[in-house]
DNA sequence: TAACCATATAACAATATACTTATATATTCA
DNA sequence: TGAATATATAAGTATATTGTTATATGGTTA
């Protein structure tokens, strides 16, 4: 019989896994105060733009994330109404800023065109 | 140039990188309230017990549990002094109680002979 | 409509993960 | 000391993960 305490613990585990990569945390730490842009995440990991896609892809099926289609362009924030939002707030309040990343940009004169 | 916030978040990746996994994620909860032999964890979960060893070890490396052998039993524990301690804390604070599955070996008549 | 941009998906390769079985090590006890 | 018990490690295998490049899709604009 599964009783309902291994069902969400069960549940649970894949929300870590899914955080457990440090572009992906990364990106929900700056999502915890903004909306970005896909090709944000770009710049700012130098990373090819279909890794990007997919990383994003897990986090949103994991429920974490939810995208907004604007024009062309995709921008993604965190799924403030999803059933683990209290638990992921608790996490990332206790990670450094990532909002350096974002300023870098900035100054690198590399600022997306689409934000 | 790495900054000191890179450096933290590409630290604490690797941690939910570890709880990601249900039975290391059930056992981190069970270890919240008590210290528990390795053979418990094999009747737990029903798992061989190398591979039960081996999801100890990987907790261990990350420095969230810390083990104590008495006799031929080893007993493993939440590593309070760990830098992590406190987002550990929060996280299992969160999740449903494990209780359940010690009762069961009772129940069974499985109980483990070391405890 | 055609060219262009942003994003997603597909297919693939390299590496990591989580089991398994076999074996080594450490401790107890007869 | 030798057998028994508990745990750890090694080696191998199947599967999962994460990146890549190539291509498809969707929206914009000339």
């Amino acid at each position: 019989m599964i009783t309902k305490t291994e069902f969400q613990i069960e549940k649970a585990a894949p929300i870590f896994k899914v955080l457990g990569d440090k572009t992906r945390l990364t990106m929900m730490k700056l999502m915890e105060n903004q909306t970005c842009c896909v090709c944000e995440f770009v710049e700012i990991f130098q990373m090819s733009q279909p890794s990007i896609s997919q990383h994003l892809r897990k986090l949103r099926d994991a429920g974490l994330i939810k995208e907004e289609r604007k024009g062309q362009w995709v921008f993604y924030s965190l799924h403030q109404e999803s059933e683990w939002h209290a638990l992921i707030e608790s996490i990332l309040e206790q990670l450094p800023s990532q909002e350096d990343k974002l300023i870098e940009l900035e100054k690198n004169g590399t600022r997306i065109t689409c934000c």
